[in-house]
DNA sequence: AGTTGTAGTCGATACGCTTCAACGATACGT
DNA sequence: ACGTATCGTTGAAGCGTATCGACTACAACT
């Protein structure tokens, strides 16, 4: 392996010249910088990762810390675990991978050894263990997910709240007077995951405010009890109900119970999905959606921690950003025919 | 941070000791080693990782090649990535993540930068274009997939053509004469991607070896077509159908088509899944159920690398390692009704 | 003319660790 | 008693980079 020794004896310079053509933080003359640039096509050199980090403190790694729980769908991991990856490259970092199961002690670790110089703590709950260690860790962090307390923590996710909200506005402004929640996983209802409170919360309050009765049925992937709530709601709302779900399976479900039950979606009926979209989601023609954009979340929280981590000042107040959701109609909204993106403020 | 020549000064020694504490690469009595131990303890003391690669040439780092391609299935990948990354935490290491969509490149740069001690590459293609470069790269790297040739190459993988063979074995051993394999998706029969080609080559082997006649049926959601298939099916095997399929939803909807058709699997037909097993596939009571086990071949395959990443000799023939695939009995196949797990030799 | 400033380069040092050669001390064999 | 291994420890020499201070040359001001 070359070094930046070779570089300089290659392009006749001192070893600290070729340092600074890298870095650029000394002006270098035209000419000299072009014979460097030479010398190190030529010989492919590559600064030593460990080197350039034992020397300038900064190892250009960010740590990316993952749940392993099987509570949460793994391909949903994947993808933020993916774009923030990606992200980082277009940012000149790399992504150290930590997974949750070495607990506290994996992020005093990665610091320790400072193998990074900064940190995404993935599946943040509402009462987070890693709080307390976070906040004496003395690198930059970023939460994907808000915890009951964020003062002076980095926060992002998707706004579920506003997801909620906007579920009910469309409701409303499609003239339904009732509508049920059905599909959250009845473990995350109330539990330290709070991102289905946070949806719920925002539904209720917006339901109170426009006037729309909501109910609120846990997961199932029984037919049965679909229907049976289905008629309910088609009774309480004089034959135009309305569906909020973040389930696959019963958003495939729904328009077939509903045509068989001589409803069209979209005219007579409303069916809102919510969450990640996957590519099976997108085919349910008869579905209004509203993507998390959890890319965009990830993207987001990359750029965060760059920032961050640049800053010279320690990090000040600390941050709290949430990602309005993506709203697509998609003739799944009575009233909106028009299958046209559309973003949401 | 302390650095080891604080944890000399407090414990009394020099900084040498402290190292050959840390890395047991030399003797220490039992009175100083407990005294640096101590030591380290109490100023928290962790090795600085630059540092540390920078002098002894080597970053404890593998790096984990992922695929971003969205012809795999995210879940499945985060299952490797999961399991490696743990893997390696057992053996001391950590897992730098590389995305695919740098290429080459990527390759080139994590091992010219010495970021890592060696690769994992995931989603090997047959022809994989990584592998010439792979061939000059100067660390060790381990291929989960089977590219055509693999000769100097280190590779693993779950036994695809095995799972083919036992699945026919399956069949024929319940009495069938007729089957079917359905659920393949299509782009991936003949494609780069050769697992499927793998498994449909050990089933039809063993199919003519066995005297069953074998059917083979792209993927379709499409409930229809599904039926058009039993149908057919079961008209050419007098009423005792087989079937195969890597799709969970195929999987869910066959048993009610056969008992609407007043078939029992278990009994007069069989149902047979094939892949990695997720959570809804473990609900499905009448389905027997190989396993392709990928968290077995991460293990593997990390055990693998750690062992080439030790050997002094650089690597000599190659490897290729493949996992047999785990068959568990449970009431799917006809003639089996005892729902106990039972490995594949 | 002298002063000040700036662009461009170099030499030397520090970063925190591993590792080698070398040393004293202790045990062993004859 | 002597040489000869072995154990336990040390000091010093790197590993390859970033960065600071210093130096030169030359332009731009007084």
């Amino acid at each position: 392996m070359p070094t930046s020794k070779d570089v300089a004896a290659l392009a006749g310079v001192s070893q600290s010249t070729v340092s600074y053509v890298m870095t650029g933080k000394r002006p270098i003359s035209e000419k000299t910088r072009l014979r460097v640039e030479a010398a190190i096509e030529q010989l492919t050199y590559r600064p030593n990762a460990g080197a350039r980090a034992l020397a300038s403190r900064k190892s250009q790694v960010i740590g990316l810390v993952i749940p392993i729980t099987p509570e949460v769908h793994l391909g949903s991991i994947m993808e933020f675990v993916a774009v923030i990856a990606a992200t980082a490259r277009r940012f000149d970092h790399d992504v150290l991978l930590v997974t949750d199961q070495e607990g506290n002690q994996g992020l005093e670790r990665v610091v320790g050894q400072q193998l990074c110089d900064g940190l995404i703590l993935m599946q943040v709950q509402a009462d987070d263990e890693r709080i307390p260690v976070v906040r004496k860790l003395g690198v930059p962090v970023v939460f994907i997910g808000i915890p009951n307390d964020s003062t002076g923590l980095n926060c992002i996710d998707a706004d579920f709240a506003r997801a909620g909200e906007l579920c009910v506005e469309e409701m409303a402004g499609a003239g339904h007077t009732n509508g049920v929640i059905i599909g959250w996983r009845p473990r995350l209802v109330g539990s330290r995951l709070n991102y289905v409170d946070r949806f719920l919360g925002g539904a209720n309050a917006a339901a109170e405010r426009l006037g729309v009765s909501l109910e609120h049925l846990p997961a199932t992937s029984d037919r049965r009890s679909i229907e049976a709530a289905v008629d309910s709601c088609i009774a309480a709302s004089q034959g135009m109900p309305a569906f909020v779900s973040p389930d696959v399976t019963v958003l495939e479900l729904l328009p077939r119970i509903l045509h068989e039950k001589g409803l069209e979606p979209g005219r007579d009926a409303s069916v809102i999905g919510v969450g990640p979209v996957p590519d099976t989601m997108l085919a349910l023609e008869e579905t209004t959606i509203l993507d998390i954009q959890p890319s965009l979340v990830s993207q987001h929280a990359v750029e965060l921690l760059l920032r961050l981590m640049t800053a010279d000042h320690p990090d000040a107040g600390g941050t709290l950003e949430l990602i309005p959701p993506l709203v697509t109609h998609r003739h799944g909204t009575a009233g909106h025919s028009v299958p046209a993106p559309q973003s949401a403020s």
